[in-house]
DNA sequence: AATTACATACCCAATTTAGGGTATATCAAA
DNA sequence: TTTGATATACCCTAAATTGGGTATGTAATT
């Protein structure tokens, strides 16, 4: 039988090659190449067909999701995996929207990414034990991503760039009022009561 | 020749079996327990000797450095590796300060980390190529880790953590005003002028 | 046509933070 | 022993933020 071709990125290389090594140890894989970058990944994929990719979702420069876009577009047969140390409900849904053949956490075990390289090559789509668990639960209070208003959200970003109301005024051509109203909006809407509360909701529900 | 015995350390399990299969693709190391986090390392090491820790940075709960200071009180001949994600210089200089012996990043080659297991071995120290570069374009604006005072630093947690003056005055049972001074006093020397501001200084310079 | 959501803008009051001081006790270093 | 750094605490004022309202024009939806 042929052996599947796997392509690899992952910034780190110490764990790129631990995860190489874990691949091929079931011998239908082989990882004929190994990226550090999104942008060398694309490079190579321009010029080589591969059975599937994985992928370390934090990547320096191009991020993991812009990655999957272009992946999508240049070679549209080839399998997906991901691999994220984010458990972050809002940021997996992100990337399984995108459309993955499978996700798996760091933490995760071993067996998990197998499992997934597994069943992706029988075409299925495969989440970890625990990124189904934590989609479960946070089913319900789902469609809070539109929670804020992209006005409200534009001012979230400001906020967070530290910029006073003063300036995010002039910033958006409105006055100074209005920008109150909208941060007196926002910290009702998300339940915190402060800038810097304000935040960790916002970097926790991914609006940053 | 007996197989030095060593320890793994790392919060992810999909990472820390890509590691123990590279230590032991070197015949002289045999990895005879992995923990997922600094307190089991600690119960395990509490019954057990072992010649070399191989240790993740970040971990849950207990982080990585107070596991170094408990593993030294413990077993004073071990040997300690640490494997980090961050390329901080601030960070780094701190781990180094705790007396390490060796000092790897993620993103150095797998080579590093096996290099850094045999030099530890002999009674030397290792540094990975990168650390060593980052710690020498540091040197000269270096002490600038020490610009806050240990108080400063604590309360500059407490301020990222959302807690407000009065707040942070209860916690550490001192005056509002003597928070009001140590916050003013840490704007001044950071240069910046808001907690927003202060949160990405903090950020920026290892002290979060 | 009525309702709803949104962005806009204002009023008021209370609280918190920022920026300018000064002052004291302690401890280490020169 | 004097100096310097640190942690403590207070004074003052000004600015910014928070929390409670109401109101209006516009666009989309019912």
């Amino acid at each position: 039988m042929e052996r599947k071709s796997v392509i690899l990125v992952d910034d780190h290389p110490i764990l790129a090659t631990g995860i190489k090594n874990m691949i091929e140890s079931l011998d239908q894989y082989k990882v004929d190449a190994s990226a550090t970058s999104a942008e060398t990944a694309l490079e190579i994929m321009a010029k080589n067909i591969f059975d599937i990719l994985v992928a370390d979702y934090e990547l320096p420069g191009m991020n993991g999701l812009e990655l999957i876009r272009e992946v999508k577009k240049m070679q549209t047969g080839i399998k997906i995996i991901v691999l994220s140390m984010h458990d972050d409900p809002s940021v997996i849904k992100e990337i399984i929207k995108e459309g993955v053949d499978g996700y798996v956490l760091k933490k995760d075990t071993h067996h998990s990414l197998l499992s997934a390289l597994e069943r992706v090559e029988r075409g299925k789509r495969y989440l970890s034990d625990e990124v189904s668990e934590i989609l479960m639960q946070n089913m319900d209070e789902s469609e809070e991503s539109q929670l804020l208003t992209p006005r409200e959200t534009e001012i979230v970003k400001l906020i967070a760039e530290d910029y006073s109301n003063k300036e995010i005024a002039e910033k958006l051509f409105i006055s100074e009022r209005t920008v109150e109203t909208h941060r007196k909006n926002i910290l009702r809407k998300t339940g915190t009561s402060s800038a810097i509360g304000l935040l960790k909701w916002a970097r926790e529900h991914g609006v940053l």
